[in-house]
DNA sequence: TATTCGATCCAT
DNA sequence: TGGATCGAATAC
């Protein structure tokens, strides 16, 4: 798909079944809000309704995930533990409901500013090591929901990379604090990146 | 209407 | 390892 100045975003064209390579393709991508601009390390897939009980739309449309169901390229942002916020962004045929978690990144422009909204990160690296710091760095929250991120209209704006990400350099494994599908392996890294989050196997509240 | 619990983060 | 904290989803 063609939108001006000079960027292309093939991934939007894609299809839901391919929502895995479409998350890796977004990785390296920048993501820019509130003077601050992220490289995204760190990504999960979830594709839409019935396949993946792990995905907040499986069950069907609902007040929460109604942005899933529309077109690619919006975010899907939800509060999560009462006090946390995540974003996903929409891919594949408007109806599938297939998204991309975007789930850390490397702060590469605003430093200054992101320190100063992320005053518990220690060093840099931890400053977007994690959904919920991506998006304090940000400065984004609920109101980011439904918002295109490709056409300029909202608060945040993605860009490719100036170099793309390698196969090679790709990692991959078991989603991250979900508590099904624990053996589909569709959580992607950058391999080496500093700034990806640290993996801690899911454990349910009540014991079992 | 009532209850449950999460695609998290941080200090201990 | 556990506590914070609240609203969407699901169970009555």
């Amino acid at each position: 798909m063609w939108l001006g100045c000079g960027v292309t975003y093939a991934w939007l064209d894609a299809p839901a079944t391919a929502v895995d390579q479409t998350a890796r393709e977004l990785l390296g991508w920048e993501l820019s809000a509130n003077d601050v601009t992220v490289r995204i390390s760190e990504v999960e897939a979830y594709s839409g309704l019935g396949a993946d009980p792990a995905s907040h739309a499986h069950r069907g449309v609902t007040g929460r995930n109604e942005v899933m169901f529309g077109p690619a390229g919006a975010l899907y942002v939800y509060q999560i533990y009462g006090m946390y916020f995540c974003a996903n962004i929409v891919c594949g045929e408007v109806g599938a409901a297939a998204a991309v978690l975007l789930r850390a990144g490397e702060v590469t422009g605003g430093l200054a500013t992101a320190r100063q909204r992320r005053p518990a990160a220690r060093r840099d690296r931890d400053l977007a090591a994690g959904p919920g710091k991506l998006m304090q760095v940000l400065a984004l929250d609920r109101r980011a929901n439904a918002s295109s991120v490709v056409d300029g209209t909202g608060p945040a704006t993605l860009r490719p990379p100036g170099r793309p990400v390698l196969d090679g350099d790709v990692a991959s494994g078991p989603r991250v604090g979900v508590t099904a599908a624990h053996d589909v392996p569709w959580r992607f890294w950058i391999a080496g990146d500093a700034s990806v989050s640290a993996y801690r196997r899911h454990v349910p509240r009540r014991a079992g």
